[in-house]
DNA sequence: GATAATTTTGCCTGAAAGGCATCTTTGCCT
DNA sequence: AGGCAAAGATGCCTTTCAGGCAAAATTATC
């Protein structure tokens, strides 16, 4: 109850008008959908759209933003005594595992994020702001990994951004899958490579 | 020779719209250029500047595009034999000592690039082109590493993505230097880190 | 040279971006 | 409660952007 109502119902207006953005956008196509339908859609002005977005691929880039700051919300959230690395393999994984926004319910690879996630990688015009949205998470990322660790300078940065890559990799490589391989798998296997420095494998290999 | 008057004329003008674009943008600031003055400045029309460029930021972020993919032809022309993270190293501190485009001189941090670098960095509108520069880099850069080390699937994707995050944050804390340290420092240092898997500091460090 | 293929350009329409003034809603204080 | 101030929502307006289309110009090919 840190804010008020106010605060809670900017909230809730913003989060309505990128879910609407998405929507739309899935199913029509990105091109075929007008800021003004996104906003009849949240209920609100066409001009209060533009009071909380710079542009329609930011609007549906905040889904993205709002699910990635969860990771370093789920380190911040591993117990202290845990080693960094271990934490953040947690972390990530429950990033990856996490349903549906507010549901509790085991649900499924999530076909709405799905859904999102292979639009925003189509659509050119979203690129940039997916990538923004990754950028502003590792910086909050390296903010919990700075807290935790207690280092300060180059560390803390490296290991956001490199977390960032990996995941980005991951995903790429899982919507790719064909055939498909597990989220969780390839997440272990590129993290070990991560926390191995990057090794060249000693034989070709196909992972 | 591979291409004719043409195709030649058509990078030319590519590049002179990108560069014009910059010089601009530097001068007066991203939100008082028009898209009309930069076409006005290479020499073309307005309408012609939408043939080569989705947008200006795009235009803006092509300078960028050009000088990273430069990582993918160094890394291509080290020797064979050469250990792969050596050859990084190799070819990235070559990207960050490059001088100006077309200069051999042994030129000092390049004013105008890093006028530009400091542009994209603090102009939202600008951050996602950027990034989605970088991105298309990565892509190169991957297929530099596969070819080099015979590896496919998640690795040479892996390397390339990590080599881009430590490049950003090599630039973001120099940029940020205060005090300034050198680039080639800090990419060391950043490097190894990398290459040890990232371990926690021992002690809490400033580097 | 003549013809075919590409580019460049002008024109035009629809959408987006964002300044400004006004009207509402919410927060807070008496 | 009543009322005032702050913040948000909305409408209106202007400028800029995005991109389709066809005519004019330029380059390539034979």
């Amino acid at each position: 109850m840190a804010e008020g109502l106010r605060e809670r119902k900017k909230q809730e207006t913003r989060i309505a008008l990128s879910w609407a953005a998405v929507r739309l956008a899935v199913e029509r196509g990105y091109g075929n959908v007008r800021i003004e339908d996104i906003a009849a859609e949240a209920g609100v002005s066409l001009r209060t759209f533009r009071n909380y977005f710079d542009s329609k691929a930011d609007a549906i880039a905040a889904r993205e933003v709002d699910r990635t700051l969860r990771i370093a919300e789920e380190l911040r959230a591993r117990p202290a005594g845990e080693p960094l690395w271990t934490a953040i393999r947690v972390a990530i994984e429950k990033h990856f595992a996490l349903g549906e926004e507010g549901h509790g319910g085991r649900t499924a690879p999530d076909e709405k994020w799905l859904a999102g996630i292979r639009l925003m990688m189509s659509e050119p015009a979203l690129q940039g702001a997916v990538l923004k949205a990754h950028a502003k998470a590792a910086e909050d990322l390296a903010a919990a990994i700075a807290d935790r660790t207690g280092t300060s300078g180059l560390y803390p940065r490296l290991v956001a951004e490199v977390i960032g890559a990996t995941r980005a990799v991951v995903i790429a490589e899982w919507l790719r899958g064909d055939p498909p391989r597990s989220i969780a798998e390839l997440l272990s296997s590129a993290l070990d490579q991560v926390e191995a420095g990057l090794p060249v494998p000693d034989q070709p290999v196909r992972e």
